[in-house]
DNA sequence: CAAATAGTGTCTCTAAGACATTATTAG
DNA sequence: CTAATAATGTCTTAGAGACACTATTTG
């Protein structure tokens, strides 16, 4: 069968099912140095009551735009005021029981975002909120495996891109840029190399010439501030610490 | 807008414009000694007599068995015999007015195949083939965006995994393997130091304990064969090397 | 003052890559 | 025999990580 003839198939509405797609997001954020997900609550059935990642139908948009409304629409934030928000595309679900109610293609987004307000604020939001990632409730649908995929290549991806940054303000320090990484991977790293590692990358920070102004909360000296560079690669890459078990 | 209330909409069939899920998929092999692709040539509008990835719609299946499924059909492969061949989903695309006939959102995905008989001879798939890779005819749709994704994740996927030993036999030697990372990436490989490297990672290969039968055809010793190991992650990975330009 | 932290220095070990060398085969 | 190639050895350099140390700041 050619997918000219597959087409033509679609053509008739008897000929499949109704297919819907839609549009998931795993938002993650830094909030007191542990990493949250955006959870909504849902308010119907099925799966009235329970947690499940912000999401909705796709539109006469692009599948980028749909996230991209949707994460406005759960942060509160503009669509706008979106622009330090790092958003690609993770991965597809589409099992044909995903739903019970009819056939549901989910394309799942993930997003980067520095520390945001509660999204209880603003917007239709009734029931949004930031949860831990290790300490989330069971989630609607297959919306834990779509979690599970976003958590997995956020941490590969601090590995060799500069994406971290996402995580912080326009200026940071390389201390706070360390925090981002051992929530993320959840390990403690150790300061003195990572400062140096951070530093010796070509286009991952550049200098902003200025310092914080004040030291730390407990003591210690001043902060140089930083911003990102202009590299979309990690060279040489920041591995994060092998267990000998992930690789087989 | 919650999810919900998304859902609702969507059982009103006028609520939204039909859509159409289809999976496409990259398939890579290597033969003499270059990087091929399987495609297809479209009979009919739009795009009449234009080659394609090969692909299709979605029916009662998961995903990854409509994309299975599709590439059984194409190759003339028993899908019971795809065994050996690694499938694994590569993005979605779904631009508005990517299809000029509806809107079909297209799940791709990507596979690593052994040298494979032309297509030809077996199945419904009048015109598919295998084609150079740095020589494909224009494609329909937006399948040229499919394809360069595909090659890079190929690329990639090269340096930090053992998928390189799903474009060889079962037993081959390091020199096979060789020459799959230098049509993958395109580069010529110092003969010795990736000898080594491949066997200094734990579970890379693993030894067969014999040698080929003959020598080169233009002379030189035998060689060990080798088969998959068991680890899923190189480790440490094999880098390709970086053109400073990749990474602004 | 003590405690904490930013940033740097030093040392060791691993790995990448350039290159040489030996052994084995085809023709 | 010569040419080609599998497999190994050697050397240099870059980078990761353990650890020590200094300087600066808070309270």
């Amino acid at each position: 069968m050619t997918a000219e003839s597959d087409f033509l198939e679609a053509y008739d509405p008897r000929a499949f099912p109704a297919t819907a797609v839609t549009v998931d997001v795993v938002a993650l954020t830094i909030r007191d140095g542990r990493l949250h997900v955006l959870l909504v609550e849902r308010g119907e059935h099925p799966y009235a009551g329970r947690n499940a990642l912000p999401g909705g139908f796709v539109r006469q948009e692009t599948l980028e735009e749909a996230a991209k409304r949707e994460l406005a629409e759960e942060t509160g934030l503009r669509p706008e005021n979106l622009g330090r928000i790092h958003l690609e595309q993770l991965a597809t679900f589409g099992d044909p029981d995903r739903d019970p109610r009819m056939r549901v293609v989910s394309v799942a987004y993930l997003a980067f975002a520095p520390s945001l307000p509660d999204p209880r604020s603003g917007g239709d939001a009734s029931a949004a909120g930031w949860f831990p990632v290790d300490d989330v409730p069971e989630l609607a649908f297959d919306h834990g495996d779509i979690l599970a995929a976003g958590l997995e290549r956020a941490r590969s991806k601090l590995e060799y891109t500069p994406l971290a940054t996402a995580f912080v303000g326009a200026e940071f320090t390389i201390a706070e840029l360390r925090a981002v990484y051992a929530a993320v991977w959840d390990e403690e790293l150790h300061a003195g190399n990572f400062h140096r590692k951070v530093l010796s990358v070509p286009g991952f920070v550049e200098s902003v010439g200025a310092t914080t102004e004040r030291g730390g909360e407990r003591g210690g000296p001043r902060a140089r501030l930083y911003r990102a560079g202009d590299a979309r690669l990690l060279h040489p890459a920041l591995l994060r610490p092998t267990r000998e078990d992930d690789v087989r």
